[in-house]
RNA sequence: GGGAGUUUAGCUCAGUUGGUUCAGAGCGUCUGCCUUACAAGCAGAGGGUCGGGGGUUCGAAUCCCUCAACUCCCACCA
């Protein structure tokens, strides 16, 4: 034994097993006859490093895939990388600015090629991370989703939903960042609470010489793209301004008062400037008008020439300066003080601009409805099942899906402008240019080069919507053997944050080009949290460093850890206690393994009868809680399997069992009685295998001679029903056990060592012994029981199943301390009783409660009243 | 502003159709143990009027109403 060390070491452990593994191509997979059992990893950023979210995600797809591939299914996990277009390009421009190459200075292709070549060198790197986290994914089967299969079925579906119609272009504001001269996607937008003022403008109402409406603005820089003012229909103060008109201070334009509920009466005056131009809500009142939209500002944010004589000035200077000349004409009643929420370019730090521009969308309706349906009627689970209600709210309000981006690195929109303005959509330009010349007459004289592809890409989403298929090539071949076996994946498993932009847009994809749901359960994780209850975040510096925790608890136990506390839904509200509590549990497998290995067996020796009640126990035990363990891992409760496992293996394996069959210090022990524990060690291998895969693994090795390429991860459990006997015999164990703990609790109290032996004496009316005797006996360290049909004196005593038990004392025993402990119990019980009758004497409890629910009142009653009895007597005894 | 959710022991959470097993588990705390696999351990103990109030019921952690606190998502603050 002593060549195995007291502590589980599972650094060389982890790596050792993973390699063999990998060699013997274990998590590899190829259609058979076998039932699928497939998930797609939720692609990680190609950027990407390991943090706490992934652990969390990816623990529970190792469960739950190699649960899976241990009951036999052919199970495929399938992992890849997203090629993550804002992040990744963001990530290149900042590394290619540290080289001082600014990326307005590249063409596209040239910047594209840097792209892929800091993909090739560094991106990547968290799916070599995942295998240190024992992640039993298809390693030969990983996507990028700007591979070639990718790009191809991106380009196929954009081209068969534009020729449907659903695909169209249209003006949409989005956010403009006058320094980097680029749009921003609103992810790249972050707000901030920002001081400024409110200015109380005065606008001149021109039906009523004199008389000015007051309206409040942040903005005023804004007011050469003034198109309206807006009051609130129901606002009295102005109700006699309904078709009349005002005028734009210092512009000296016209602009007609309009009426709409948008306008929040409290807030100013009332009264809301309308610029259609350059703010969204402003647009949208313009749209319902039809006013002009007059687009007052340059690319950098200077203004243009509707400016009048602040053209050319910055939007800020405007800003001051206007106020200034406003103040000077009088037509500034007011500024105050005002703080409001400014969105802000993450690229560049400056205050975004909203502009129109020319988008594409994809109309969301039609494909909504049969996605939505899937999931209110369970077609497709979802865990826990309160999501449904957050997906029904937006699916019921799905907007058109903006799904173009002002970005290099991403598919380009497969979309070509011809010389006579109109465009084409096809998967490449010679398809466009043929597509131009059979539509339009004119273009017979086109070449390749009169086409103009468009300058955008698509959404990062619009190629992982198609994920699960994509990943066995189903776009480009729906026929093919992979798709048709593989498809649909089983499980999906995500955060809930992502249910809109993924996992709806999975569903609507999957329906609409397969016809077919693409996964039959979605498994919503938790937010890792830190212990105050705050997102993991790169700013707050509040997430531990994944790879270091592995090293240092082990990935076992760090898996453990997160496991514990996790249930499907729930954040996880991470403390690095929790490893440390997974690995104190690999500790406490290894010390058993150790316990039985250093074991010497006597193959002669006959099994004593205590082991052999312990090991008939121990296997009803094991049947019962394993097939608990199924019940829950089948419903996903994943953190109570594990759970139960852990008590299973501390508490009735090691604290009970082992200690049952333990032999006489230095003795051998039998070898029936070591293969049966060997066998159970193995079994709790097996079932603790999905969730500590390392461990499980080393042990299983360890414990029996295995020939070269097997493994724990294909022995399936063989879980039993109870019979008779096994249910008799935990009954029996439940009897022992708290006869067990009276001892125990008299010896703590009177402070009597364990290796003092005792003498038992059971006053049970002469009755023989029960099969658990001898092991109390050996448990407790007694000499002898003895069976009585009388009470003992000088003896301390408790009651345990309407039994009597006495240990005799050496000396005598303070009788007072005793009266008082069982007036004690006796009062409680008397009271329970009391509680007990109440409920029986009342008529209508026994005429309305279910029989059973009765009957077991009745027992509790019974069961009172025998206990009572006996306490009675024995305070008589001691009186 | 719109929607959803949560509230049970010091902490993190179970608790399925209202009723046996209903007030539980793990961790932490406290007490006693360096006992021969493990001190990353062993044996015990304490701890909660199930967020407040009201109602339905023979019976409520569970169903209804109401109040309060917290969290998340979406939209947005002229």
């Amino acid at each position: 034994m002593s060549e195995i060390s007291s502590k589980y070491n599972p650094l060389q452990i982890e790596d050792k097993w993973y390699a063999y593994w990998m060699r013997h191509k274990f998590f590899h997979s190829e259609p058979d006859n076998r039932q699928p059992y497939c998930v797609v990893i939720p692609p990680p950023n190609v950027t990407g490093v390991l943090h706490m979210g992934h652990m969390l995600n990816n623990t529970i797809q190792d469960v739950l895939v190699r649960r899976a591939r241990m009951q036999g299914k052919n199970a495929c996990w399938v992992p890849g990388m997203d090629h993550a277009s804002i992040a990744t390009e963001a990530k290149v421009v900042a590394f290619l600015k540290e080289k001082g190459i600014e990326k307005n200075t590249l063409s596209r292709e040239q910047f594209l090629e840097h792209a892929w070549e800091w993909k090739e060198k560094y991106g990547g790197i968290i799916l070599h991370q995942l295998r240190k986290l024992g992640a039993s994914c298809d390693w030969d089967r990983t996507r990028f989703t700007m591979d070639e299969v990718c790009s191809e079925s991106v380009l196929e579906v954009f081209v068969n939903l534009y020729e449907r119609g659903l695909i169209y272009r249209g003006v949409r504001m989005v956010n403009w960042d006058p320094q980097a001269k680029t749009a921003l996607s609103d992810e790249e937008v972050f707000y901030r609470e920002t001081k400024g003022s409110l200015y109380y403008l005065k606008y001149a109402v021109k039906e009523e010489p004199g008389r000015f409406i007051i309206v409040a603005t942040t903005r005023p820089e804004t007011i050469m793209g003034d198109t309206a003012v807006c009051i609130n229909p129901t606002d009295e103060r102005y109700l006699d301004l309904r078709g009349k008109h005002v005028v734009v201070p210092l512009v000296n334009r016209e602009v007609p008062v309009i009426f709409d509920e948008y306008v929040d009466k409290e807030f100013g005056t009332g009264c809301l400037k309308i610029t259609p131009a350059h703010d969204i809500n402003d647009y949208n009142i313009g749209q319902k008008f039809k006013l002009d939209s007059l687009d007052i500002f340059n690319d950098d944010g200077t203004l243009n020439d509707l400016g009048g004589r602040y053209a050319g000035m910055d939007r800020f200077a405007v800003r001051r300066q206007i106020a200034l000349d406003l103040k000077q004409a009088c037509l500034l009643e007011k500024e105050e003080e005002y703080i409001n929420n400014v969105g802000y370019s993450e690229r560049t730090n400056v205050p975004i601009e909203p502009k129109l521009s020319m988008q594409w969308f994809l109309k969301m309706e039609e494909l909504s409805k049969p996605a939505l349906e899937v999931v209110m009627n369970d077609t497709i689970g979802f865990l826990p099942a309160k999501f449904k209600n957050t997906y029904r709210h937006w699916m019921e309000n799905i907007k058109d899906w903006c799904i173009s981006r002002q970005l290099w690195w991403g598919h380009r929109i497969p979309a070509y402008y011809l010389p006579n303005r109109e465009v084409v959509v096809a998967k490449s330009a010679q398809e466009a240019l043929e597509k131009a010349k059979a539509k339009y007459p004119e273009a017979a004289s086109y070449t390749l080069a009169d086409l103009r592809q468009d300058q955008d890409v698509l959404d990062t989403w619009f190629s992982s919507w198609l994920w699960p298929m994509e990943v066995f090539d189903g776009i480009r071949r729906p026929d093919n053997a992979e798709i048709n076996y593989y498809y649909p994946t089983a499980d999906l498993v995500t955060a809930p944050d992502i249910i809109f932009f993924w996992v709806a847009r999975m569903i609507m994809a999957g329906l609409d080009f397969r016809k077919q749901i693409p996964f039959g359960h979605v498994y919503f994780t938790g937010t890792v949290r830190d212990k105050l209850g705050r997102k993991m975040s790169k700013q707050l510096g509040n997430s531990p460093d994944a790879l270091k925790l592995m090293e240092q608890y082990g990935t076992d136990g760090v898996r453990v850890g997160m496991l514990l506390t996790s249930p499907a839904g729930n954040d996880l509200p991470f403390d690095e206690s929790l490893c440390e509590q997974g690995r104190n549990f690999c500790n406490k497998i290894w010390n058993a393994m150790r316990l039985i290995k250093g074991w010497e067996c006597d193959e002669q020796a006959p099994q004593p009868p205590t082991s052999q009640t312990a090991c008939r126990w121990f296997e009803a035990r094991l049947m019962q809680t394993l097939a608990e363990v199924e019940e829950n891992a089948s419903k996903y409760r994943l953190s109570e399997a594990l759970m139960q496992l852990y008590r299973l293996t501390w508490d009735d394996f090691c604290s009970w069992y082992l200690e049952m069959i333990k032999p006489a210090y230095g003795k051998p022990i039998d070898g029936k009685t070591l293969r049966c524990a060997i066998s159970f060690l193995e079994t709790l291998m097996q079932a603790l295998h999905p969730f500590m895969p390392f461990i499980t693994e080393e042990i299983w090795q360890l414990v029996a001679h295995r020939e070269e390429g097997q493994s724990v991860m294909f022995q399936p459990l063989a879980i039993s029903p109870l019979t008779a006997e096994q249910r008799e015999s935990l009954n029996g164990f439940t009897a022992a056990e708290d006869v067990i703990m009276g001892i125990r609790a008299l010896r703590n109290e009177k402070n009597i060592p364990q290796k003092n032996p005792l003498k038992l004496v059971v006053k049970d009316g002469g009755k023989a012994a029960g099969e658990f005797d001898a092991l109390i006996a050996k448990l407790c360290n007694l000499e002898a029981i003895e069976h009585s049909d009388a009470a003992l004196q000088n003896a301390l005593s408790f009651v345990s199943g309407g039994i009597e038990y006495f240990v005799p004392m050496e000396g005598n025993v303070d009788k007072d301390a005793e009266r008082e402990r069982v007036r004690k119990e006796l009062d409680y019980t008397r009271g329970f009783l009391q509680s007990v009758l109440k409920k029986l004497e009342n008529k209508r409890f026994v005429d309305s409660a279910p029989a059973a629910v009765v009957e077991a009142e009745r027992k509790k009653q019974a069961d009172a009243e025998q206990k009572i009895a006996v306490l009675e007597a024995q305070l008589k005894q001691l009186a």
